[in-house]
DNA sequence: TGTACATCAGTGAACGCGCGTTCACTGATGTAC
DNA sequence: TGTACATCAGTGAACGCGCGTTCACTGATGTAC
């Protein structure tokens, strides 16, 4: 990237890319538009050429981010297709994996308290996330007995829901305490123990 | 409540809840030292008689909040005290129910992104809480086959993720997207369908 | 009961700060002819 | 190939704002004698 004069030639890239990196080391708090545009080597008002205001450049952080996630979900979910449960397990590790490996985009997508329905383009790439977490759960569905099944929807959410909170309480440092577990080893037994009790697995593995 | 004259009477727990209010409505980043002092009828300046500064005064009111929540699983799990399960389930249930009923003490607790040790008395009631609910799994745990029962801290912790991970994803309306079920049915029926992975309950309830 | 005085709990003015945003502007780029 | 000109993508100065914090101060309270 060599450096131009006047014109920066990607700032659009580079503005969320500074606010993805801020947001990571800062929290969604921390970040700053002001600070973003310093890092791009920019006035704070060049960011208006390209976004609305403060909100909307996290919100477009966040959107990428889903977009990534829809991807490595994807991913997995097909690299395991044949079996249903083995690709909905990959999608639960998925989900922790990405937290991991992109904290900026993480945090921009659930915790910095921006509406999913703030833009368009945001709320199209966190439905097609859902939507493929919900097919994985309804393909796993079908190997429940009919009569004990419980909605896809619904242990997708149970899922998620953990995945999230593995998250959240033990895979960052936030809230101070220590892990008491490795937080892949946490959801992944979480996810095990979970999936025994719909009759997914045998009881006596 | 008479309006006192220049003496407040008791501005330091006026300031906790106006704190509180604000956190609820505005949530953590919205939360300003000035407004709360003002919400207390007070010059900003009076803060500092009873509090550091602006964190001190979130980590006085997270630790309020882990005091009340200590108490209400204390409760919980003394009522159902005969049976190791029902205590368990009830402390779960409980956590749910003081997010919905104290959401100020719960965003200050778990997101406003102060750390748990920054402060003795918050780091002791913290502590405080997190016994309570390893006791409950201990109980628990001793109802698992021996060979087959995970450490009790670790199915502890996978129940505090789920039920973490309802309260974000599905209690608050953060995200935006509409809850696709009462978000007690959904902590209710994971919590059903985990311990009956853990053997605890009936696989044919 | 009255008075002197220490202590406590507020005031209010001031500070420096960085924020998000706006505005008129100007330098760079690209296109038509 | 050269030139005129529209468009684009930045600048930089300015704005009003509310913030957290400090400081010397003062009014109210309580206690000793």
């Amino acid at each position: 990237m060599p450096k131009r004069g006047y014109h920066h030639g990607n700032l659009r890239q580079a503005l969320v890319e500074a606010a993805l990196h801020l947001i990571e080391a800062k929290g969604p708090t921390g970040f700053t538009l002001s600070e973003a545009a310093k890092q791009a080597g920019v006035t704070p008002a060049a960011v208006y050429r390209h976004f609305k205001g403060r909100e909307d450049l996290i919100a477009e952080a966040g959107r990428q981010g889903y977009v990534m996630f829809t991807d490595l979900m994807q991913h997995a979910y097909d690299k395991y297709q044949p079996s249903a449960l083995a690709a909905f397990e990959a999608t639960g590790r998925a989900y922790l994996a990405f937290a991991r490996k992109h904290p900026g985009h993480y945090i921009a997508m659930f915790e910095s308290g921006i509406s999913v329905n703030r833009t368009p383009e945001l709320a199209e790439a966190a439905n097609r996330a859902r939507a493929i977490l919900e097919r994985a759960a309804a393909d796993l569905s079908k190997h429940i007995p009919v009569e004990k099944r419980p909605p896809a929807s619904m242990f997708s959410a149970h899922i998620l829901a953990m995945s999230h909170g593995v998250v959240e309480l033990y895979a960052r440092n936030s809230p101070g305490a220590a892990s008491p577990f490795p937080p892949e080893d946490l959801l992944e037994s979480g996810i095990g123990i979970y999936l025994r009790g719909l009759g997914l697995i045998e009881p006596d593995s």
